[in-house]
RNA sequence: CGGGAAGUAGCGCAGGCCGGUAGCGCAUCUGGUUUGGGACCAGGGGGUCGCAGGUUCGAAUCCUGUCUUCCCGACCA
């Protein structure tokens, strides 16, 4: 048997163990890439399959564009590329060929090199702008609501299992619009659906807000994103949503010809979430015994294990018992497995399932066969309790229920008691070191105040939240007037 | 990319300084007894010691290079 690292001892540590022994991913022999295993898939199979119901439901449609971008069109869009520049794999050429000097081993061969170069996407606005280019010609072309699930590569210096791969996998929408409020209010109904996947299906509550130009995704006009607070006191931004401005139309020259026969740049665009979702549920709710998942997405929400006994007549019994149950339960679509495994005993299962974060388990014996009952326990605060099986499915049904909104709940009160107010340089830096969180204080508003908290602190401004309340104060770090609260914290 | 640590059986590790038959625990396989929180007894199998060079009669061990991972920094979703 394996043991956990706790949270206590090594949070890092602890987080690597439960991806590990949680069997949600494993190192590859890649560099910063990581291999995404079939627990860790269905999860983000259930993830995007909510997300993608609620992309249609808004009026998207799915499309799938080049993994490579020539460099030309990357180029095209100054800030953008800029800001990806540092971090693009690059292909320079189409084969290889048997090396003259070492049998069995290939060379780059140097006749292929391409004219161009192409960069291996690191977001995809380059090549879907130029596509939209001959797309789009009249306002009847518009809006243009597009989205694309792929791979990105993002050649990271430092990488960590989930929280930032080399490569990963995300969706990115597109959006193009004949106005600016139209592109604005696609901006902020993206930041809506995304609010409301992670609290309602992940348990995450988040913070929704704009961030500062230092923060700003390269190339838009303004980013909004949601923010989620981690059990160490980490914040980690698990979704943006771009307003692009013209930006893109100008660099692409994507104009249409609108009512009045006047032609002008469409407005645009963008929005994701990936993969990094999946750390963020990690390290949002799990614990010292290993995973724990909201039932909305787990990818099984109950195991029922049995305690068989010698006896044969009382194994079947079990069984049947077990096989019934199941049975009741998918009716409900409810996700279960009967765990008769005989190859290891109960509380092997018990660990296991616990490490693999299962919402419910129900354990069957020959005593509760006898007494028409089964022993269930919530995965969530560990309680067990004893069930009768008359209506145990409704029971059962109930009680996920109530597991993802306690796991919410309960991230909810995490945060509210890590979101603390400050209005001194002493009280900030204090905050931070003793208690982290989010902490909520006056900026100056300028980026030179930004950088400098970063540079003395290492904590940066997660964003200035939506709903914020006009408020008279003073920097917390310059002194100079301030308007409003904004929202620190160290993030990931 | 800088600093630190690591890579030996599926997993966790010892051995390395001082070169000479590759070991331990867990897992696995066989047989049996078991099963309400990670079972027990007995027997068995499993290794190009990350990879590539070098030194040597002989390298897991010494030297050089290289790859991968972890932690801490700078960069980022």
């Amino acid at each position: 048997m394996s043991t956990l690292t706790t949270r206590s001892q090594d949070y890092s540590q602890w987080y690597n163990d439960l991806i590990l022994k949680g069997g949600l991913a494993d190192y590859s022999s890649v560099r910063g890439c990581m291999v995404i295993k079939p627990y860790g898939y269905a999860l983000w199979e259930n993830m995007r399959d909510v997300l993608d119901r609620m992309f249609k439901s808004t009026g998207h449609q799915n499309a799938y564009f080049p993994l490579f971008v020539p460099k030309s069109l990357f180029e095209a869009e100054e800030k953008n590329a800029e800001g990806f520049a540092k971090e693009c794999a690059v292909v320079t050429h189409y084969r290889l060929k048997a090396d003259p000097e070492q049998k069995g081993k290939l060379i780059v061969d140097p006749a292929a090199r391409l004219e161009e170069e192409l960069v291996v996407r690191p977001t995809s606005e380059a090549i879907i702008w130029n596509t939209y280019k001959g797309w789009i010609q009249s306002y009847r072309d518009l809006p243009l609501l597009i989205n694309q699930w792929a791979n990105v590569v993002r050649w990271e210096m430092r990488t960590r299992l989930f929280l930032r791969t080399a490569e990963f996998l995300w969706q990115e929408g597109h959006t193009a619009h004949a106005t600016k409020e139209e592109a604005l209010s696609e901006t902020l109904q993206m930041l809506d659906v995304y609010a409301q996947f992670a609290e309602e299906y992940m348990a995450l509550p988040v913070v929704k807000g704009i961030k500062t130009a230092n923060e700003r995704f390269a190339g838009a006009e303004d980013t909004y994103c949601i923010e989620a607070l981690m059990q160490d006191g980490k914040a980690l931004q698990a979704g943006t949503s771009h307003f692009l401005g013209q930006n893109f139309a100008k660099a692409f020259d994507v104009k249409f010809a609108a009512k009045d026969n006047t032609m002008e740049y469409v407005w645009a665009t963008s929005w994701g979430v990936s993969t990094r979702l999946i750390g963020a549920l990690v390290m949002a709710h799990s614990d010292d015994q290993g995973l724990v998942l909201p039932p909305k997405i787990a990818p099984l929400q109950v195991v029922i294990v049995p305690i068989f006994s010698k006896d044969a007549e009382a194994r079947q019994k079990i069984d049947e018992t077990a096989e019934q149950l199941t049975r009741s339960l998918r009716g409900k679509g409810i996700t279960v497995k009967y765990d008769n495994d005989d190859t290891s005993r109960p509380g092997w299962k018990f660990a296991e399932h616990e490490l693999r974060g299962v919402p419910v388990r129900i354990a069957l014996g020959a005593r509760d066969i006898e007494q028409n009952q089964a022993e269930v326990a919530r995965r969530d605060t560990r309680e067990k309790m004893t069930l009768s099986l008359e209506g145990i499915a409704d029971a059962i049904h109930q009680l996920l229920d109530e597991i993802q909104h306690n796991l919410y709940n309960r991230a909810l009160q995490f945060r509210d008691a890590h979101t603390t107010a400050v209005d001194s340089w002493e009280d900030f830096v204090q905050v931070l070191e003793t208690k982290a969180g989010f902490i909520s204080a006056h900026w100056d508003g300028t980026p030179e105040t930004e950088e400098r908290i970063k540079e003395l602190t290492k904590a940066t401004i997660r964003c200035i939240p939506l709903n914020n309340a006009a408020e008279e104060g003073h920097c917390v770090l310059s002194g100079k007037p301030s308007r409003q609260r904004v929202l620190f914290a160290r993030a990931y």
